[in-house]
DNA sequence: CAATCGCTATGACAAATAATCATAACGCTG
DNA sequence: CAGCGTTATGATTATTTGTCATAGCGATTG
């Protein structure tokens, strides 16, 4: 009925660098293979997850995605190291987060409940 | 240079009811003693501050402003004991929240740095 | 005892932001 | 060498958010 949400980021000088989403997105882009894939994936529109993609990039001053256009399949983008350690570290700790909202939500609200 | 910032609120059918922006309004309207007066200590129009009131209020089905028009001084508004609870409960919920976020993150993160 | 004052309340509008559309270029493949 | 699905990006539309403007209220005060 009443339930924790929250969100979590990485600022740089006052700007979103990565997100739960974002880092979401960057992921389907390493499952699928293309920037087009992903944004299908997640149900939004390619050009959306490409101005994203190119914020991030931007913003941390790394490249991200290697993309190449045309040849087989009309082309596709892949992960740089870079963007897949990015991820590996906030996949980790958004979990932690997540973990601990559950608990101290726990703790504090749901302790009412078990008063009645 | 990057650091770890979130957002924390409790949703209610998929909507939102109180956030840490929110409690800080319901705290300044308590403080201060009238919407508008809250409105300028945060920043924002009157018209803004009332609208979220309104929203939190028909979301958690529960008056959470007690509001006078006309009289001495124009009018006024006050918490609702209602209020007041879930003020404190929430603070302390997100206060909470912010430490271990800290805390993660210093484990995750600037472990990085103190290794070079 | 009516005029005043700052506040609540709300409709209407403007600005900013985000999503969508449209189109060009690319290069392997069959 | 034409076709396909992709990247890339300018232009436009839709949605959300914030701001403006105005009406009504009632204890207080001269």
């Amino acid at each position: 009925m009443m339930k924790p949400q929250f969100n979590l980021w990485l600022e740089i000088n006052g700007e979103v660098g990565l997100s739960i989403w974002r880092v979401r997105l960057l992921q389907a882009v390493g499952e699928t293979g293309s920037i087009s894939a992903a944004a299908a994936q997640l149900g939004i529109h390619y050009r959306t997850a490409w101005q994203k993609i190119h914020e991030m990039e931007t913003r941390l001053g790394q490249k991200l995605v290697e993309t190449q256009t045309g040849g087989h399949g009309g082309g596709g983008a892949t992960l740089t190291p870079t963007a897949q350690a990015y991820l590996d570290k906030f996949n980790q700790f958004s979990q932690q987060i997540e973990g601990e909202i559950h608990r101290h939500y726990q703790a504090l609200f749901d302790f009412d409940d078990s008063q009645r």
